[in-house]
DNA sequence: GGCACTTCCGGTAACGTTCCCGGAAATCGC
DNA sequence: GCGATTTCCGGGAACGTTACCGGAAGTGCC
């Protein structure tokens, strides 16, 4: 239970002052072989190790990183959390992991503490205006997330929406189904905007009048899901319905009030979610989904920073794209006439 | 981009002695209140925050914690470490988040990496001895999870299986199951010993031959369980049959087999998991289960750390107990005669 | 053998903070 | 109004590390 040894031990063990102990345990060129192993031995016989503390003190590099994210308990953002880790670690530094909960004062707590605990750079989903200040203590900091695009001027990472939308919309087409009902997530949130947009482009393209979309609003939730989809069913009592959900829990939810109202997927309706949790494979039927590459966020987020800190600029935004995941929960209709409106009574 | 401003600046803002800035910042009572109101205004006014490694070298108090589990991906442990970093927050201090993969390499550079980061403790879900080399070093720590019992000396938090077990077996009794089916983890784990022998304990109590006891052995993933579900219908083709899963994804894996085989949940069989996972919740029929309480686990690690650093010495190990998420997965057979086989053909 | 040059090493300062100590001023007791 | 006490503040050192500077040997060359 004695003090950990320093430096200063490690020195007069091997006999050599302190500078040469340094120079000897970094990778300083100015010292003699013979010398280098008789301090590395004799730091591994003190047991020494750096501390990175003084490190930090003296060169301005902490070895210490920030990541602030709404839930590590949410798949996606372990995912992130995860990717971020991943690459810091292969650097050599260290995650401090924080918890947002979408609110703005912990934010603002967690962003103070990262400042405080002198990180060289910081990831962050940012929930609030809070990472304005931040730049202006001129830390280095990558955003992510779809919150990250009210904020163009500084790097960030997020999925490509527009790719992952358009890519379900292809499928759904290709499996024979029309422009598919819309479970969106609460009108509030930017990626709502952006999913919402992208189906009015993908059917102007197609010569389908976007009026015709059938849409219920959500809010991300297996519940909000669940109703949401009860509401679409009472508007489109017959016919197959196919339904594309901002994410996966409010897929979830439609699979359950679909099971529940008796409508069996995929026979009578078609299911896509968005997100790839890991919930979506081991429900019945499996659901197909778009994955966002939720680790792969992480990780180039986390190579964004170590770019911008060795003083190489990122761009503003990178989108990364999303990848489909075919399991059962999406009906195939065969080669039928496309572009219809899902649901729709034929007349 | 200017450097960030320090305690001098501070002082020097606020015409004073550094020494005095820096009491008046703190919660000395050794200033005056005017001066205090002074130097407060300063800081504010400079933007100061105080440097977090500085004073962890002067104090030997770095503000830091670790925590190393195997995947922030894997929900349990994620929950895990939002307990641990909800309770360490609440202390004004961060949390250091590493995965080991199960990796016994990982894990020592993890350790190493905390040390150097002269984190006051750490919690850990230990997958090799390297802790022992943890605990030399003077660091206070605490185990977490099922693998910790190999550590009866060092302090440590982990579910109550046995409860658990006991919990699950009294449920299934008492809708009509007699000593079900188990599906049980790989024959190294620490937890499958303990599993079997309350089961086996369960049974003698109720004078219930354990030879009679139906087992699988699988290795905690969905495929896992599916293939031993599969084995475990072949064994017993008819008449109800209801398991006992070692974990949620196991339990997962099973109701697929089920349905496959055209055993519907819960007419044909019972499937009770152990975890608390989310997917269970979604899963048809919904999974009941026994919930470990992971969040609370890690509130309770970072609790006894904090209790252990401040001079109130640990006890060896403390079991929490686990509770019961009553779904959709079991049938009740009624009062029927309990204590027979599941799945035993009634001659 | 003298000079320039390289190689290697030790001393010192600095990073930002807090703690200890001593001293000046103010207050108190009589 | 004078010593004793309290209140408040400044100076200096220390935490462990690395960067810089200067110097002492050793080497090579003519």
């Amino acid at each position: 239970m004695g003090k950990r040894p320093t430096i200063i031990d490690v020195a007069r063990l091997a006999g050599v002052s302190k500078s040469t102990a340094a120079r000897a345990l970094t990778d300083s060129s100015d010292v003699n072989e013979a010398t280098r192993d008789k301090v590395r031995e004799a730091a591994r016989q003190a047991g020494y190790e750096r501390n990175h503390l003084a490190v930090g003190m003296r060169s301005g590099r902490s070895g210490l990183f920030g990541l602030v994210i709404p839930d590590i308990t949410n798949p996606f953002w372990a995912e992130v959390a995860r990717g971020a880790q991943d690459i810091v670690g292969e650097n050599g530094a260290s995650l401090l992991v924080f918890s947002s909960d979408w609110d703005h004062d912990r934010e603002a707590s967690h962003l103070r503490a990262l400042r405080q605990a002198r990180v060289e750079g910081a990831i962050v989903n940012p929930v609030s205006d809070n990472v304005d200040d931040f730049g202006r203590f001129g830390l280095p900091f990558v955003l992510i997330g779809s919150s990250a695009e009210r904020f163009p001027d500084t790097p960030s990472i997020g999925s490509d929406i527009a790719q992952a939308v358009r890519l379900g919309l292809d499928h759904l087409n290709s499996l024979g189904h029309g422009a598919p009902a819309l479970i969106l997530g609460p009108r509030s949130r930017l990626a709502r905007a952006r999913f919402l947009r992208t189906v009015h482009e993908h059917c102007l393209e197609r010569d389908v009048d976007p009026a015709v979309l059938l849409t219920e609003d959500s809010d991300y939730t297996f519940e909000g899901g669940h109703a949401a989809m009860q509401r679409l069913m009472a508007r489109r009592p017959v016919g197959h319905l196919a339904v594309f959900c901002a994410n996966d829990l409010i897929a979830l939810g439609a699979l359950l009030a679909a099971r529940e109202a008796g409508r069996e997927c995929p026979r009578d309706v078609s299911i896509l979610g968005f997100d790839g949790v890991p919930a979506g494979a081991f429900s019945w039927p499996a659901l197909t989904t778009i994955e966002k590459p939720a680790r792969e966020l992480g990780r180039r987020a986390a190579l964004a920073l170590f770019d911008e800190i060795a003083g190489r600029p990122q761009a503003g935004r990178t989108y990364l794209p999303c990848r489909l995941i075919e399991r059962g929960s999406l009906a195939d209709l065969g080669a039928q006439t496309p572009l219809r409106v899902a649901g729709a009574v034929r007349s």
